[in-house]
DNA sequence: TATGAGATGTTATATTATTACATCGTTGAG
DNA sequence: CTCAACGATGTAATAATATAACATCTCATA
């Protein structure tokens, strides 16, 4: 049996706290947003968060969102993994939808190869307005 | 003429001292190490290099590398303006390398429509290891 | 039981970015 | 010409994000 293991997925106390947070959430959350959702919990510092971000991220559960320097739960069906994930962004409502495309992830790949350069990870963050928060068609 | 300006773009004093530091750099900065440099020439906080920041990347001259909290000088021919740009980050050598590429771009226009997404901004960083980085080819 | 790897707790500190407010220079309306 | 408005600047303080360093704990297993 792997350690200290509180939930199916085989994560830690920490992990789960902080992955039961971000499922929670309809939004991402910052780390520090996260570590004061779970002070009675018994978090007391950023390194508890982060630490445990790193796994979670490392598994696949996590999604970090580098232009907005915080993180979201993976919505994904797990079937395609080491694919490309685009986020789309709400600028109004900060919602995040992600999205795995063949295609795109192929051109990525080709340009990657095209100029000698070896992909370890490719971050697509697209920023606007979502169709709910826009302006209603007339 | 235009306010307070110190080169053939009309950058102010600051911005230009901003650009300076960026243009001569083979790498991209923190806004931090930006300041260090330009201490010397009467910098004393953060925001005099965050204001300027701000309007060299409103101007295009320079772009914000999101998955790095860092600056680059724009290399581009600036034929192609409102094109995403990729970025190639190699992480060992820290170059960064801009590329603009038709059919990335048009695809990632698509997967914005297609959710009924408008896209104010894409965002496309490469982490991996360039070509000279990369261990020889046997 | 001894031990080693991984998880955790805690404090301090580093790094990145913004808020708030005062000043100054130029421009353009009156 | 004067002055109001705007944009750039200067400065101090603080907020927000992230990591370093070190001690302790838990559990599997040798």
């Amino acid at each position: 049996m792997t350690r200290h293991t509180h939930d199916a997925a085989g994560l830690t106390k920490n992990q789960t706290l902080v992955m039961n947070a971000l499922s929670r959430s309809d939004g991402p959350l910052s780390a520090y947003t996260i570590l004061d959702q779970l002070r009675d919990k018994g978090f007391r510092a950023p390194l508890q968060v982060y630490r445990a971000l790193d796994k979670l991220i490392d598994n696949g559960l996590v999604h970090r969102l580098e232009s907005l320097n915080a993180f979201v739960a993976c919505r994904h069906s797990h079937c395609d993994d080491e694919r490309t994930i685009t986020f789309m962004i709400c600028e109004t409502c900060g919602q995040v939808t992600e999205i795995s495309d063949g295609s795109l992830d192929d051109r990525l790949r080709d340009l990657a190869q095209g100029a000698g350069f070896t992909l370890k990870k490719s971050i697509v963050e697209l920023r606007g307005i979502c169709r709910e928060c826009a302006p209603p068609t007339p």
